[in-house]
Formats: structure tokens, sequence, C-alpha cells
DNA sequence: TATTGACTCTCACGTTACGTGATAGCTTAT
DNA sequence: ATAAGCTATCACGTAACGTGAGAGTCAATA
């Protein structure tokens, strides 16, 4: 099949089989010798899965690897994935809540206290957030930050310990196992808190580790770790002061 | 204040304050000698404004319309994004379903249909669907697809007359009264085949229509919707083939 | 057979909302 | 005076294609 035939039976246009021809994620079995691109029934097949994965919200060059490494655990991953989607489905939620409010607000219909107005939204300030975004995306760490916000007094020395701890772990291997533990306790800390949501930051830290394969060293999941730890204990404590 | 306050106090990067300032979106109102960008309270409430656009979803060329122009209906034009929002979540949902089921199969916990596999997703076949997605957007596009999909035979001549109607209208004035009583007939027979979230593509195309102002010319519209009916017609009749 | 129309190819720049250096000037503290 | 830290302006990079431009290919028709 050319691809004009391939484009309209599958819904897409002819120019994205010629990009994905370009990076190399599906290039078609034959050509004629007129330059003309013909995709068999495997390469069709292949379509199918590069369009699952791209619908599910896999970005390109991670379904190029998928499909390029058969060793990969596709289970595994379309597990974690999922749970980003049911998060992205809970931010969406909360902002559909928002802007109903905002409406209601707008027509005088009801009063909005000042958190109100921005539940769903994040205008928290901290300098190193920037990175643990990058590191666990936006919902994990709009979620961790509300959770911090709302820490029980009694629980900072444990977090203030736990960041030394990490600190000085991080300095000499970070790939360690010590790593790793100390990272489980923070998880365990924020679930004596105790939330329910915060499932979904389990699960994003732990895709983040098992996804370690794409990135280039663990390092930078210590540095950002630390990083992220060390901002959390700042909000903390720029609330404690302003109380 | 100087850009690296500002953007910590609101939690962007400087870069985008730039970026801001680059489109005209938020420029400062006042520069030190030095070129050194120094921000009003002014400007950080219009910057709350700008963050609170954003964070809904509108793209920054609407923010920076809709806070140009004083006269803009902020109300309907967030009705209008709620809409969407609401369409997405929707979207969203299906996914994620797709996703779970998917899983399953893939445990060899359940049967899937070949229809299952691909609830949620676009895989439709035609033409000129392109150009009416850029007119409504994805959702809206897959909706009606799969009313017209399910569309009653008795229809099919209504939709006939009706589409050489608009066709004729678009040759003449396509930004006409006329016109818009066409799309009003069009919106009105999709309503009469039945579907709930048709409401969704319903919002839509009057938010389209509304949106006018941000379109070349209604031509456009004109044209994309001939082009998509044309083209509801083409997959319901391809369907009757097929039968 | 020549031409038309539909299809195909390969550049290569445009899009969104910034990120990421590079290079250089400004400000303040020591 | 020098270093640290902040600021400025280019200007290219990103994701996933869209959108022509210019040119070659294929099948059917006049």
């Amino acid at each position: 099949m050319k691809v004009k035939e391939v484009a309209e039976l599958v819904g897409i246009s002819v120019r994205t089989l010629h990009h994905y021809d370009e990076i190399g994620l599906l290039k078609p079995d034959m050509t004629t010798n007129a330059g003309y691109r013909v995709y068999s029934d495997a390469n069709l097949e292949t379509l199918q899965q590069i369009l699952f994965f791209k619908e599910v919200g896999f970005p390109l060059k991670r379904i190029k690897m998928i499909l390029e490494d058969p060793s990969f655990d596709r289970e595994e991953t379309l597990e974690m994935h999922q749970k980003m989607l049911v998060e992205k489905r809970r931010r969406l939620d909360q902002v559909i809540d928002t802007v109903e409010k905002t409406l209601q607000h707008w027509k005088g219909e009801i009063e909005m206290t000042a958190e109100d107005k921005f539940k769903g939204f994040d205008f928290s300030h901290n300098p190193y957030e920037k990175e643990a975004r990058e590191c666990w995306g936006d919902r994990a760490v709009d979620e961790a930050n509300r959770k911090v916000n709302g820490m029980s007094e009694a629980k900072q020395e444990e977090i203030n310990e736990l960041y030394r701890e990490l600190a000085s772990i991080r300095h000499q291997d970070p790939a360690s196992k010590e790593a790793q533990e100390a990272i489980a306790k923070w998880y365990g800390l924020l679930n004596e808190i105790g939330s329910y949501s915060l499932e979904a930051f389990k699960g994003l830290g732990q895709m983040y580790i098992a996804d370690e394969r794409f990135t280039k060293n663990i390092d930078q999941f210590g540095e950002a770790l630390a990083q992220f730890m060390a901002d959390a204990m700042a909000v903390y404590t720029d609330n404690r002061q302003s109380d």
C-alpha cells in the first residue's frame, strides 16, 4: 500500500508517515524504483501499535525504543503510564471544578476564598521546583507540595534528618541500595502524613527508578530528590514563619 | 521587582518572563537605565490573570487578546472553554478505560473485541477529516464520527439536501445569516439522531462562531463545514456498502 | 502521443512556549 | 579591583508534525 492509502486507512496524514520514516520509527518494507513508499501488512501492524502508544500519550522517541527493544516490558510500562493518566484526570477534575467555581463567582453566585481560587493550580514559589517537575512531572510535585504544606509539625525533624542522610548518600554512591532505601523512607514518611492520592506519587517515583534505562545516570535522580526535599522543607518553614 | 524575584514568587522561569515581554503579553511598567525589567504591582496582577488563563489551557495569543480587549466577554469565553475541558476529560476517561482493558487482555483476564481495542481512539478513515479537526478540534470530530456511523438510514436524504444547500450558500455569502441557519439545521439534525455528548459538539461549534474574530474569514468555516458534511456522508455510504 | 490530473518525492521553513547556552554588561560586597 | 551574582540580548533546540514549493511519476483520456 502506498502512503495515501495507508494514511486514509488509519486516519493520519501522509506527512505523518513521512515523518515516521524520517525519524526511523516506521520505515516501509519496500520502495518502488521511483522512490515511492510501499507499506507491507507487517508495517501496518507496527503502525497500529505506534498509534496505540501514541494515543495513550507516549512520546515518539519512547515508542521507538519500545518497538526496537523486544525485551522491553510493555505491560509494566503501560501500567506505569496508566497511573499518570489517572493522575492527569484528577488534575483535570480540579481545574474543571475551579473553573466552575470561578464562573459562579463571576456571576456573584458564590464567594471564593483565596485558596479556592487556585485549587488545582500551581502558584507556589520555590526555586528548585523546576528540577523536581522535570523529574516526576507536574502533578506529582503539586500533590507533594500540598502534602508538605499540610504536614504536621512533629515531622519536621524527621524530614530534616532524612534530608541530611540523603545529602550524604548522594555524595557517595547515588545508585546504591542505600539511596533507594532512603527514597523508600521518604515515601514512608509522606505516607504517614496520610494521603490517598499519594499512591500516584509513589507510582511515579517508582516509575522513574524502573525507568532508569532512559536516564543518563541515577545521579540526577539523587540530585533532584535532594533538592526537592530541601525545597519541601523551605516551603514548610516558610509556612511556619508566616503563621 | 526584578525578573528573578517575580519568577520565584509565582513559580515560573525568568525566560518565561522574557518570553512574555518578547511577545508583548506582559511588558514591565518600568526598566532601569541599564535595561533591567522592573515589574509593578499592576504587572503582577496581570501576571496572575495570565497564569490563570494559561492553566485552564488557553494559548498565549488568546490570552493576549483577552487582556488587550476590555470589551471581551471573559465569562462566555471561560464557559466555552469549560465545555472543552469536560470533553477532554471524557476522552481521557475512555483512554484510561481502554488501557485498563488492554492490560487485562494482556494478562489474559478478558477477551477484547476489535471494537473494544480502539474505543476512545481514532482510526477512522476519511480524507477531509483533517480540515474538520482543525475547525472543531479532535474530540468534537471523533464524537461526530461516531454519531454519523450510527446514523439512521432515513436521514440520508435530509443530509444530502442540507449539504447541497450549504454548498450553494457558501458560494454566495459565507458569512450570511443563512449560513448560520444552515449550521443550526445541521446541529438540529444531529440532535434528532440523539446523543447526550452531542452537547459538547454544539458548544464547540458555537464557540467557533462566537470566535469569529479569531478566524481570518468565515469562508474557511463554510468550506470546512461543507467538506465535513461531504465526508460524513461518505462515511455513511461506505458503511452501507460494506453491510 | 501528448496532456491532464492525481499522486508521489524531497527540501525546508513555520508552529507553541518556552529551555539552554553563549557572550557581555551591571551591581554589590569584599 | 575583583569576584559573585544578577541581568541583557541573540539565537539555536525542542515535539510532532503542517504547509507550501518545486519537481518527478503514473494511469487514463483526448
